[in-house]
DNA sequence: TCGTTTCATGCAAACGATTGCACAGTTGTT
DNA sequence: AACAACTGTGCAATCGTTTGCATGAAACGA
């Protein structure tokens, strides 16, 4: 047992010769104007020099406000995740916030289980990357007023603020850069519909061929129960089981293209010479992959940053409002896409 | 404001008509013994019901120990860490412990900064997978009684428990399998020194160069400042430009292997018919590389897993002593590796 | 049957910080 | 000069749990 004990305020108060509700109102700088700054100046350095930090439990439990916020992420392997967490904890650092992070595996049932343990902390918000369109935990959370930011992921239900990349945006750069290699025939695999990306994404796709004139007849539309490597694999070889003539696919993220590059090579085509393809996401890496991927690169980490100031913005002046905050993505052309020959 | 005003203690024992302590006992499974099991069945029921959960502020407050630990990670952007941070968070969550996680940068400030923001909230543990080898930090969290553990990282101190993958065990399989492909020739390019892989790897390297009965004359080693692309581009194409004729290099990560890829190519050879490369941690999507890459794959998941568990067993029995474990990695071969030229 | 041990539960004091209220001392007003 | 208004600080209660100690009842041995 060594010299864990921490430094108390009154410890401090009788170094100074104060009582201990001084040291509190001088180190609460909202309060520090009303002590003499004579006083203010030795209780300081009394803190200084003692080493003195704020037991967070104790202020927690006095003030109900931990400063702590959950975050729930699908999955953190996915390379998607990590910048925007540390989006997140720049800016709730900044802020003096802390968050605790907790992996869903898309289970609804991890999902509850998580937010329920960390409830028991005392969470003073809750951001999550996870949110399927319709979500109970969503209602419930608004139900209970507890702060909420949705990330990546907008939901139905109103009154909820989000901060998503334009996902419109992304599919039609993606759709024009094809029309304008001179490609005709587009296939869109799209992610789960009950995902507000999957289901952003698909409707951005038609409206993007209605607005570059291409038939949605010659252009068909899959879709994946999961955004992930495999279920592109199998989604892909499915369309081309079907025995469609399309030249180019837009998939609904990066994952999916990647299994879509493998269906390809399966039935011996190659890649971007017989089919281009873009993705979704410029994941890490992907600039490394034969071909490297034609992309759209979202601002993973400004997301993150954005959505921890909007939560922190949410709990700090309650009667702050709701909003749902759009951040621009970017083309990046890389080697997946070319001409289609004639 | 709505109803965010949990369920308490003193609740629960109205509702059963008994006092708070009893219930505290009957809650706690080290004291529930010592209750009526007619009692014990009632307030568990009336907890249940009322879905009580306890305030952990109270809790940490009263005994000092919190339940959450903190965890340093370099750079969780960094495809190595996250499997790690799974690992952690997993097996904490069947302790009932939680994580709090801190970005580092590989910067000193930043993590004292980190780890005393994490002290006041009154952490009981630390795991670090951030420390160098000869890192003020460890000794005084060892000072200071903080129990800790370290993961993928060793430290010179002793007294500290870490969780590492053999390293030697590692480097031994890549040169024994260049050395059967037939390359007599093999170059390194080592991590920093200052952390215990780039270490490791580098002195496992020339034991295993004397093993195979190799001379150190024909392998040259460079190091690099840190464990990134940029680096091994830049260490890779330097001992190009020296003119030696090496057939094969061994990189202390599979970073430092990209980096390589890219020399190669920068000098217009090829890889592997020209040089053979291997990396080392088999980071997600090395598979899809061209060519893909040989590597050394490590239970990263099974590194954090063990950390976590080793952590809650210091903490939960305090005289446990301090051991370093090495978990086994595992020679993957893929594309970037084949027999030399003749 | 009485005294002693054991047992189940209640009592109350912590843990460390915050904050409404009280109180003295100062300043200002007439 | 007397009183009001203010100002700076202290007092003490409080947040929800845990836990050493006290207490009364039951069980036991003689």
């Amino acid at each position: 047992m060594a010299n864990r004990s921490r430094v108390t305020i009154r410890e401090v108060a009788e170094r100074v010769g104060v009582h201990p509700s001084t040291v509190s109102r001088v180190l609460n700088p909202a309060t520090r104007g009303r002590i003499t700054p004579e006083i203010v100046a030795k209780v300081t350095k009394a803190a200084n020099d003692l080493g003195y930090t704020p037991n967070q439990a104790a202020r927690g439990l006095r003030t109900n406000r931990t400063r702590t916020i959950g975050v729930l992420i699908p999955d953190i392997t996915n390379p998607l995740f990590p910048p925007i967490i540390r989006g997140i904890e720049d800016a709730l650092g900044e802020s003096g916030y802390t968050a605790i992070i907790g992996n869903t595996d898309n289970l609804a049932v991890r999902e509850t289980e998580a937010v329920s343990t960390m409830r028991a902390r005392q969470i003073d918000g809750l951001v999550l990357a996870t949110a399927r369109r319709d979500d109970p935990l969503v209602s419930q959370c608004v139900a209970d007023g507890l702060p909420l930011v949705l990330v990546n992921r907008t939901a139905d239900a109103d009154g909820v603020s989000s901060i998503v990349n334009d996902d419109a945006l992304g599919i039609a750069l993606a759709v024009s850069h094809l029309k304008h290699l001179g490609h005709t025939k587009i296939a869109h695999i799209a992610g789960p519909l009950e995902l507000s990306t999957g289901e952003a994404r698909q409707r951005s796709f038609l409206e993007a061929l209605q607005k570059e004139g291409l038939s949605t007849a010659d252009c068909p539309v899959a879709e994946t129960n999961a955004f992930s490597e495999d279920e592109g694999l199998r989604t892909a070889a499915e369309l081309f089981a079907e025995g469609l003539s399309f030249t180019a696919i837009v998939a609904a993220n990066d994952l999916i293209a990647l299994g879509a590059y493998e269906a390809i090579a399966d039935i011996g085509l190659r890649c971007p010479e017989d089919i281009s393809v873009t993705g979704f996401n410029d994941m890490p890496f992907v600039d490394r992959l034969s071909p490297p991927l034609t992309t759209i690169r979202i601002p993973h980490y400004e997301l993150g940053r954005e959505a921890a100031r909007r939560l922190v913005e949410l709990i700090e002046t309650p009667d702050s409002s709701a909003r749902a905050t759009t951040l621009r993505p970017e083309l990046i052309v890389r080697g997946s896409t070319a001409s289609p020959d004639r």
